[in-house]
DNA sequence: ATAAATAAGGATAAAAATATCCTTTAATAT
DNA sequence: ATATTAAAGGATATTTTTATCCTTATTTAT
């Protein structure tokens, strides 16, 4: 999402190869996870010659809690520390509220950066999305 | 961990079996993870009858930072957000800034709170170690 | 219309995390 | 000494996550 941030500035869409290349992710890999987003209605797609990736709102309108929820579900927001499957105020797991001062402050963040903040960092090149060597 | 400071006062022993179904787990897995725990050193064990496991130090001296690094190992302190191989300040993700603002105060609480801290909650029985329908 | 390019989707595979089983080792009690 | 109890440790199995492969569907250019 990043990376077709600084990229579809104009609506121009991003072929599968260039996205996989350009984050060190694998392509069968990258292309079911676009799948997921065009599914979740964050990126458009259109198949053929020059067609490719697209992100389809403003990147100043697009959280980054938008895209983690659609890419690795809501447990992140919402699963107990300690694994409860029923971690409430009533019923807390004993974590539960030194986590929860963490999670609101992560979840307070995914919620307030939009991608437009993070892929200017990108096009400025005061940061990076692969080092060459990347881990996964 | 957190069930043995509920129990082990006076350097009492806990069997295998009470502490794996104190925190609904299974038997042979949360062995596993005592040898873990034994091998870093912070909790000591004996076979044989009335043998167990028992922790070692006072548990207003362990940190819950000291064992999620021994369960889970260092990612959780050091991983990049982003999965890059190498993300330091000369070369971050782009989330890094905002990600270590999140993982300084995750680290933090981690690192400040204490073993007795969180059992103590259970031992008044302010929160709880399961629900009786866990998810692991 | 046909060929070429590109994403979609289903089936499968590989790797990692989670979990189990069984044998061995050590401690205690008799 | 022997039997019993309980953890240690190695091998294996299951589940989940990560990743690949191959066929199909759609779009564009000729």
């Amino acid at each position: 999402m990043i990376y077709m941030a600084t990229r579809s500035v104009a609506g121009e869409k991003t072929g599968l190869k260039e996205i996989a290349e350009a984050i060190n992710s694998p392509q069968a890999f990258t292309a079911k996870i676009l799948q997921n987003l065009v599914k979740d209605g964050l990126v458009s797609s259109t198949k053929g010659p020059h067609g490719g990736f697209c992100i389809k709102r403003p990147t100043a309108e697009i959280f980054l809690a938008e895209i983690v929820a659609s890419i690795d579900g809501d447990q992140l927001f919402i699963g107990c520390a300690l694994g409860l499957e029923k971690c409430t105020e009533d019923h807390p797991c004993a974590v539960h509220y030194k986590f929860k001062a963490v999670r609101d402050h992560l979840t307070g963040m995914l919620q307030t950066t939009h991608l437009e903040d993070v892929s200017d960092r990108v096009i400025t090149g005061l940061s990076f999305l692969k080092t060459g060597t990347n881990k996964r």
